[in-house]
DNA sequence: CCTGAAAGCCCCATGTT
DNA sequence: AACATGGGGCTTTCAGG
């Protein structure tokens, strides 16, 4: 151990931080006004604590879900990536490639049978081939794709 | 052929839509005002717009997003299912119980090799064992599961 | 469908405890 | 750290093009 725990935990949340977020986590458009009357504090105390949750990164950012079939892009597909070699300097340049994959709703490095995974919304079908072909396979590093297609997404429960 | 295509599709989206759409995406608190502004239209019809594009579904919902791990939740994983049986009634009632899974971040019905890809958000290794063996395992449908830790989220440029 | 104006409400800086 | 206040800005409705 070279380093001990720190006495007081600067990123420490407390209950009122807790349910803040958890309401805007379900409506990130809630007034101030309306989320300080939920939480039964004042408008001023309110924008302070929302405010410093930003600061601190707790709060990344508030972002609309859009119906993504909607908008043009009706397919979705996990593509599950294996690698050839887990040398550093190959995964770093694998990271550059997938981070501009087009259509990329969520690119996981993870560990176990796969090395990556990524949720894409495409298009078509053509779309989703030449997506797997141009922006994944090409990078020499790859050894191993499988395309899933998303039948359906199950609303969870969620974390918070 | 029992029905043809719809003469004007009724969701279909102009380009003023989709730039409003982007910005949602973006920053879904920016102000009427301020998004008014930035497309160049009245802050009434840019409400309107807004509007309309909620109540079609268009526009899912607004959320804040959070740093799972300054809330407790420092642990990532991804688990993939496979069922012994596709039988109907049996994936129906396997959607209940998985849809109840704590931490679920999102829950995808595949094709493929797996069935069911669960993305979740855990406080612990032993909370996230837990939840597989009593979540998941449990359903007598439930064939195979692997767990994959997630080492990285990698920014993508997204799909808008 | 889009606009402009007007009434009302909200945001948030400031001062106080 | 939490609260009360007030000016300025934002939201929202509605009549009109």
């Amino acid at each position: 151990m070279t380093k001990s725990p720190p006495t007081s935990d600067p990123a420490a949340l407390d209950a009122l931080d807790r349910r803040l977020l958890t309401e805007l986590a379900v409506d990130g458009r809630i007034t101030n006004s309306a989320l300080a009357r939920r939480l039964g504090v004042a408008e001023s105390t309110c924008l302070q604590r929302v405010r410093a949750l930003r600061e601190r990164g707790v709060i990344r950012g508030v972002h609309a879900d859009i119906d993504l079939a909607a908008v043009g892009y009706p397919i979705q597909a996990v593509v599950k990536v294996r690698l050839g070699s887990h040398n550093r300097d190959h995964v770093a340049s694998f990271h550059e490639v997938i981070a501009q994959v087009p259509g990329a709703l969520r690119i996981l490095h993870v560990g176990g049978e796969d090395d990556y995974l990524i949720h894409v919304a495409v298009a078509s079908t053509q779309e989703l081939r030449d997506l797997v072909l141009e922006h994944v396979n090409v990078h020499p590093v790859v050894r191993h794709t499988e395309t899933q297609i998303v039948f359906e997404e199950i609303p969870g429960v969620g974390v918070l």
